[in-house]
Parts: structure tokens; sequence; C-alpha cells
DNA sequence: GAATTTATGATAGCATGCATGTATTCATGT
DNA sequence: ACATGAATACATGCATGCTATCATAAATTC
């Protein structure tokens, strides 16, 4: 499989993009030591990109910190995936409700757009870049919102929230999977500008993913 | 005045919280440049500490960070500002309905005991105590409400509103701050376990707060 | 033999020097 | 006088060596 050819301006930026990678494809394992130097020989950057990236991810609850010790990848619990969940929702209801009223014919297009990206991946079945155009469809949201706050907000919360479903490692039923419908009918409702609609189509649509996470795999 | 004795287990942190005291103070001015040697020459360390407490103000939204050209104070707008406090309420109303199911009578106590010392600083108009007493009352709910994520995200919030406050120099008129009084009142509503009344109180407190700050200074 | 102390190894934290990219200034030409 | 471009100063990004701190294991004492 070809991979899209990553875009990165530094090296720190370079090792948290390679990080969440790997976190992805799975190549790190939930509750991992990750030594800064380890990470820097395999990368072939030295040290101090590495604690950039690592502080980064903390920032997002993907890696814990602990002083003068390391750092070791996450390790969620349900609960914490379930509080976590907690908090997407009401951030991204709220984002969903103001964009509703504002969103540009630009972003309305933007979001269709990436709903048929989304269709092609799933199709493909490659779980990396679906997982990157699902983050997309609700960035678009937030951006819409014209909230630059909430849109940061969105932002730390998709890369926790993206990071756990490989965590929790669920069965995507190529056959029935209705999240990419739900963005349909998402896009649509902020289409017709009907607010109340999207905000509930939002809150089912996150009801569900979160319920998906916690499938027998 | 004496000032409180800075706790800290490393230098970046040292830094971190130096930089903050000195933007509550209004040593710093917003826009202004804060190149990293300067700091480091200013503060006793090197530059390493430096730049890792200034990516950490950057995630707060306190500091922006231009990529190869440096950091500067950031000089947030009054539309940044509602934004802000949009989120705000958000969180802050979502932790206190959580909390009001859930509180421990530990933590109804500390609540107490921030009012308490939150009139002592105001009376002794220490500014800078008075908003870290604030921001513990705020704190002490968040964490009431048992949500971690939800906690964390609030910490991030109280570090942008608490810094805007000095942003935008309000005047505290010490005859009329019903601040402390609403305090007061949501840790009652905590108390008996009166979620809507508590959610309600928190919301008006909020709006209330952001009112402040747009009032002629 | 258990507990406490001491030694040893490993890792994060920090300082510093070098490389790269950006902003400013000054010269040059139209 | 203004625009353009080169040169210079400056700040960040990165690499590397050193130091402080923590975790683990060994040793000593009771």
């Amino acid at each position: 499989m070809i991979m899209e050819p990553r875009l990165y301006t530094t090296s720190a930026d370079y090792v948290y993009q390679e990080l969440r990678h790997q976190i992805i494809t799975k190549q790190l394992k939930p509750g991992q030591r990750l030594p800064e130097v380890n990470i820097a020989v395999q990368m072939g950057v030295s040290r101090t990109p590495v604690r950039e990236a690592l502080r980064r991810l903390a920032s997002e609850g993907l890696v814990l910190i602990i002083p003068n010790s390391g750092a070791r990848l996450a390790s969620p619990t349900r609960r914490e995936m379930e509080d976590t969940y907690a908090v997407r929702e009401q951030l991204e209801c709220i984002s969903v409700a103001i964009a509703a009223t504002r969103i540009s014919e630009r972003n309305l297009r933007r979001l269709e757009d990436a709903i048929l990206e989304e269709e092609k991946a799933f199709e493909e079945k490659n779980l990396e870049l679906y997982l990157e155009i699902n983050e997309n469809f609700h960035r678009i949201i937030a951006e819409a919102s014209g909230n630059r706050v909430l849109a940061d907000f969105v932002e730390n919360i998709l890369a926790r929230t993206n990071a756990y479903v490989v965590f929790y490692d669920p069965f995507y039923d190529i056959e029935d999977n209705p999240s990419i419908a739900q963005h349909r009918a998402i896009a649509q409702a902020l289409k017709e500008r009907e607010r109340e609609k999207a905000v509930d189509l939002m809150r089912e649509h996150l009801k569900h993913s979160f319920y998906d996470l916690n499938k027998p795999s």
C-alpha cells in the first residue's frame, strides 16, 4: 500500500506525525514505554524534537509523562473513554449548532468532498486514511463554527478519540457501518440550516461511535 | 508585598510560572515579542526550558508561536474573548452539573475554604492571589465532576481566561464585586445537590464575569 | 532472614554550540 | 523617491555532552 507522503516542516513535527502513525497502525502498544533515545535513534533525529513531540502527544492525552521518569503510551480505561466522549459530545454539539447558522457554501462543499473520500477509503479498507478523513469531517464543522477556541479544543479531542479507536480495536463491519450515512445526514441538515436536527444527528452519531468502540472485537 | 514562594520541580516549570506571573502583573504586554534568549538570560536558565514553557503557554492560547520566527504574547481580540467564554460556559456548566450529583464532602469543604481565602485576597487587593484562588474554585468543581478529561479542558480554559482578565484590565469595584457571592451561591447549590440551580448560577456567574471584562476600565 | 542502606545503571533535564531559516537594512538601479 | 535585491544581523531548530534524579539491585546490618 502506498502511503500518503507525510508533509512536515520540522523534525519535531515529523516525529509527532510518525508517532501518531505508529499508534494508529498498532506498532506501539498501550502502556508501552517510550524512551526518548529509542525513538530518536529509530527516527534518525536527536532527542530534542522527540521530547517536543512527546509533550504534544501528552497534551492530547495519548502519552503519559512522568517527570524524571519518562513517557509511556496511554492505556485508557473504558471509563476514560466514556469521559472523553462526554466532553466530545458537548464540544461537537455546540460546534454543529453554531455551524448550522453560519456555515459557508465552501465548507458545505468541503463536507461533501470529505464524505466521498471517506467512502472510498472505507471501501479500500484503509483504516488510517479513513480515520484521517473522518477527523477532517468533524474538523470542518468545528472551523465552520467560526469559534477558533472551540475549533482548537475539538482538534484536541479528535486527536484523543481517533487514537482510542485503535486502542480499542473495533470491528468495522463493512456491510453495516452507519457512520458515513450519519455524516451525510449531518451535512444535509447543515445545508438546510436545520440547527436542532443537526445537533440531534451529531449526538446520535457520537453515541453510536462510542458504542461501536465497545462492541466485542 | 511578600510573594507566595513558587514551588516548582523543574526549570521549565519555573519559567512557565514566572512568565505567567509576569503576564498577570502586566510586566509583559499583549503582542510583545518573546525571544527565547532574552527570557533565558533574564531568568538565568538556558533556552531549552524556555522553549518548553513557551510551547505550554501556546497550548493555552496565551502565546502565539510562528515557526522559525518566534513567540509573542497573545493579544486577544474581543471576539476571541467571546469565543473563549462561550467554550468555558459549555465546559463549566456540564462540569457543575455532574459535580452536583457526586461531589464529596471533602470537596465541598475545599470550596468553602476557597471562598474564605478569596474574600481575604480581595480585601487585601491582591489581584494575583485573588485570581489564583478564583481559579481554584472552578478547578475544584471540575475535579469533583470525576471526569478527568473534562477537568483537563477546564484547566486549560481557566489558564486562558484568567490571563485575559489582565489583558483587558477590568476595574474591580471593591464595593460591588458579586463574584464571591455567586461562588457562595454555587457552593450552596452543590451542597444541596440542586443540579439545575447550580448550572443556572454558574451560567449567570460566567456571563457576569465576561461582562465585567468589557466594562470601561 | 528481613529490612534498611548503599551502590550502580539508566533516563530525563538542562546547557551550549552549530546550522538553518527569517527579518531588517542598506545599497543599487530605474 | 521608490522599488528591488543582496548582505547582514538575528532568532529559532536541532544535535550533543553533561548533570541530576529516579529505579533497580546488591550489600550490609540488625
